[in-house]
DNA sequence: CTTTGTATACCTATCGATAGGTAGGTATAC
DNA sequence: GTATACCTACCTATCGATAGGTATACAAAG
């Protein structure tokens, strides 16, 4: 099996990440967590830059992985909406954590370039495949509509789950979703 | 007058609060920008705390008087509309910057509680303005629906504006808030 | 079966840079 | 003379990163 103490750096940097953004994010402070030393981490990720791309590219491959999951385990396309906005909302049962790469991308500025692409796979990850659930939907499925619908809803998504951590509250999540359903935006 | 190096630095604070964040924020860096010494901006706000507070605080007031601007001065409450979203496109073309209130949105983990508050006073000016002119569109006018539907556009907005500036493109944004409104969230 | 070499996965100690903040001095204006 | 608006000098804490040492494991060589 890979490296345990990999794994750990890992899953302790994507939290602080998702609490305290890139910039929040400290090799003493996550060598803390662990249980090891600083000077270790970089035994792991030579540089602050390559934990970074690490943390972001395992996140979009994960969720790719799920959307895909629950594009194949179910049928209907609306309640395949409603698992996603949930995954969405998990972030914020846990801890009022953000998205990951949501945060890093307010960080764009700051972030080295390897960074800053597994950021932007993140979000086509996410484009692709509302993209594809919303193709079922439409009959007159317009392809290039499909996308740019997509595109709206993930950014839309995004800003919800921005605004409910600003306040601590979930419940201001569900509302601001609820109101996309309403107004047509996501698909019922 | 008041103290032109107080205006200053609020003027520089808030371009790199744009751009880097409430934690990319540097005594030093700032008063590299203004052409004094760090220990002065201390003269004039005594924690950093105190800057990121009235940062936001003024970030509101402003926007609270421009908005209330647009509706004094613009009868079509459409067109209002098309000014409130070209605000936060504003942001975007000053060096592909952000809502400052958006960014440390972001960073709430990380904010003096003053600053907090002030954040969410931005959040609430928007949506307080938004729901009145949402009302006066709809003669049917449900000021509770018109006040989830003003939420619901703000936190969209924020994330088209997250989207553009990961992707440095503000057709990005302008892409996302068109399909917001030919999908009805934003009422033309 | 023992010795030797090498890669793994940590460690201690330290570097230069930068952070926010403080104490106390100084020049100007009223 | 006193308040304003700066300054120099310095504090402690933290940052990412590096150099070089060490303990373990395992494979090849004698």
């Amino acid at each position: 099996m890979k490296s345990d103490t990999r794994e750990a750096i890992m899953e302790a940097g994507r939290k602080t990440v998702q609490a305290h953004g890139y910039n929040g994010l400290s090799f003493r402070e996550l060598a803390k967590e662990v249980g090891i030393k600083s000077a270790s981490i970089h035994y792991h990720f030579p540089t602050k830059g390559d934990l970074g791309a690490a943390l972001a590219r395992r996140y979009w491959e994960e969720a790719e992985a799920a959307f895909d999951g629950f594009w194949a385990e179910t049928p209907e396309p609306g309640l395949c909406l409603r698992k996603y906005t949930n995954v969405f909302r998990l972030a914020l049962e846990n801890g009022n954590r953000m998205c990951l790469c949501g945060f890093m991308a307010a960080e764009h500025d700051d972030l080295p370039d390897a960074v800053k692409l597994e950021v932007q796979a993140f979000a086509d990850v996410n484009v692709v495949w509302l993209a594809k659930v919303l193709s079922s939907m439409d009959a007159s499925g317009d392809r290039m509509m499909a996308r740019e619908r997509a595109l709206a809803i993930y950014a839309a998504i995004g800003g919800a789950q921005l605004m409910a951590r600003s306040r601590a509250d979930i419940s201001v999540y569900d509302r601001i979703v609820e109101s996309y359903r309403v107004a047509g935006l996501i698909p019922s």
